[in-house]
DNA sequence: AGAAATTTTGACCAGTTGGAAAAATGTTAG
DNA sequence: CTAACATTTTTCCAACTGGTCAAAATTTCT
């Protein structure tokens, strides 16, 4: 269980000091392609760590550098240093969070059974609420508050990614092996259903009570949504 | 359609001013009663409303009081005289609120059919997203912070209605009117399904597009998630 | 080792924030 | 009309915020 690491790739140095020194790394900008140390590395996702931590109880506008900073265990300048300012970090950690994110979405296969292909899908998105619980927060503050710094990823990648997926649905439903019905609000529901585990967990934590509000909520949420999404509430046996 | 008003009753009056007059007032509380005067509901019910705009898009800690001030039109100053702190306005926004969040599964009457109950509380939540999102993004915003203001009445009020409901639930299941599932769970994925499209409608906007993305939504919601909670996705001529 | 580059620190700053104090301005009952 | 009270405005402040900067400490490279 990864606590983040989403996912490290193009890594564009943050804004490596530009001082003095300005005058020849800034006129050739392709001459330097800047190595990226492996302290540089380390530091950043130790930093995007904590931010997730931070951004994901608090929201962008609640949460302090200096939280942050103390959270990864180092000063808000020596912070400073790696990403100049608090919006890149948070902006990094949202585009990565975003593949994440989408991961189980895309791995749904039109080849596949259309039954087996949801019940993976909404049991790979109730294992994300268990296991990365903050992410799904960060993601929901994000989301309440407009998705001011990512919108316009919902509106391409996301958008894209659901259309596509939409299709297929439909495909399915043409076949006869799917109830006829509204492709995307059938993705909004698993969506809902599976996320507010993560989002909502406090509540339900205190819902449940001691007795009920352990580990196997999870488990029994599984089953419900199960039950839920294949055969709705109508009893077989009529009354 | 009601902009806020959730309910104004017990109005304890903002901490009247207790300055010199102190001495008096403080050590007699039960002889004063202080009437309560219009302006003052009149400039608190402003205040509130004012409160709700800003809380809800920004979280208790990212609102400052100077925007809520402007938002009510009046100066900061003016407003914490009545409320003297900040807290207290979100406190008391909370407290309304839950009521008027809950009375729709309040509503559910173990006497009436249980389909019908089921659907009308699915209707009358989704009713609540479209007519009150800021309220829901408020209590949303709260959850996703632990409800760290407000989990003691999470604890209890809540937690007692749903107990309560959810043995109506179960007695449906038992009287074979119901499939014989979690009724915590149940409750469960229709606040989420429900909620979803006020706390997360700039995402169900942005994937619908601006075509489907209009007024329109709230209905091919509602019949979606009849055909759901009914039968589920299971199609009745089997293929 | 020693120079060069990178990383970390400490001091600092300007703008914002929640809130206090008191003076100034209504409002109203006698 | 005016004293008593309610409301509003002005001024102010200490703590916090995001961010800068130069110097010091450390690491890396030759």
């Amino acid at each position: 269980m990864p606590p983040t690491k989403v996912k490290s790739a193009e890594v564009p140095i943050a804004a490596t000091r530009q001082h003095k020194a300005d005058a020849k790394a800034a006129v050739h900008p392709p001459a330097k392609p800047r190595p990226i140390t492996r302290i540089q590395r380390e530091k950043q996702d130790l930093i995007l760590e904590a931010a997730l931590e931070v951004f994901s109880l608090h929201g962008f506008r609640g949460a302090t550098i200096d939280q942050i900073a103390e959270v990864a265990g180092m000063s808000k300048p020596n912070l400073l240093y790696y990403f100049p300012r608090k919006e890149e970090i948070h902006r990094r950690l949202m585009g990565e969070l975003l593949v994440t994110w989408l991961a189980p979405l895309r791995e749904m296969d039109e080849n596949g059974d259309p039954f087996s292909e949801i019940r993976s899908y909404i049991r790979r998105k109730l294992e994300m609420a268990r296991d990365f619980p903050r992410e799904s927060r960060l993601f929901a503050n994000e989301m309440l508050q407009g998705a001011p710094r990512i919108i316009e990823m919902i509106e391409v990648d996301l958008k894209n990614l659901v259309d596509e997926k939409a299709k297929v649905l439909l495909t399915w439903m043409d076949q006869g092996k799917l109830t006829r019905t509204d492709p995307y609000h059938l993705i909004f529901s698993i969506w809902a259903t599976t996320q507010h585990y993560a989002d909502f967990d406090v509540q339900v934590r205190a819902v449940l009570g001691p007795g009920r509000g352990g580990e196997g909520r999870f488990e029994d949420a599984a089953r419900y949504l199960e039950q839920l999404f294949m055969f709705g509430l109508t009893p077989k046996t009529r009354a």
